[in-house]
DNA sequence: CTAAACTATGGAGTACACTCCAAGGTCAAG
DNA sequence: CTTGACCTTGGAGTGTACTCCATAGTTTAG
């Protein structure tokens, strides 16, 4: 596929595509025409990043993710090793994140003190 | 306290309690020698800003929110449909990080296609 | 054969969230 | 009464992740 067809298949613009060619997240080879083209599996890498971006992954850490996620080129050890780092970092984002909940599902709305160490929630006591 | 004890107890710099005071996210009031003067609520709310950034919400998105934390100045009813707006959003968010973590707990570590459409789990089939 | 719709490149510009710097005022210790 | 650690302002600079633009080559439809 060309840039404009991942481009709209993955809901990004084509800049953004350039833009993660150029950081080397992604790569196309060259046609005889001069233009790129993609495989589907790069769609799989867009949609990836995509997700990994929102989970608050920076695109540099997804660059070191990703050469581990597209083949066997590193040892299995190594991977497993960074893969549990990435997962304890997952836990904790996703117990973080109950703790806000927690705390915006407990607030006592319409008094004065919900943001305070002391204050205690509607609910409790 | 003083911008100093403030910023060392919230661990961020000076110049960030200045940038949040610029965009009005906090407030000091102004000592008679010009320096400014913050309260402990200052500090929950810097510590408040913190957590919620780290969990992906821009400075723009916790301005919006801090007003209802910090007074019931507004209609409950508005501030209760936010923050199940915002409840929605943290739901998804943790969803989200769970189905990575799946995807990266059962990567096939050694294998050639981790990240397709089309690659089977190890310990799924 | 031309016009529209695609592609390429390089480089400039944008938004966000800081971060640093210079020039200066304030205050407590010795 | 000076030294050093604090405080003030304004403005410039940084890194990330795009986003836009100008210029130009390629392909497809009529």
């Amino acid at each position: 596929m060309l840039i404009g067809e991942l481009a709209q298949a993955a809901q990004v613009s084509r800049d953004t595509i350039r833009f993660y060619e150029k950081q080397g997240l992604i790569t196309g080879f060259r046609l005889g025409n001069g233009y790129k083209n993609y495989t589907p599996a790069t769609l799989d890498t867009v949609n990836f990043i995509k997700l990994a971006q929102e989970l608050g992954f920076s695109l540099r850490e997804i660059a070191s993710i990703l050469p581990m996620l597209a083949g066997g080129q590193l040892a299995p050890v190594l991977v497993g090793n960074f893969v549990a780092d990435k997962l304890r970092l997952i836990d904790q984002r996703i117990n973080s994140l109950q703790q806000l909940r927690q705390r915006l599902s407990t607030l006592p709305i319409g008094t004065d003190c919900p943001l305070r160490r002391d204050c205690t929630p509607i609910d409790e006591e």
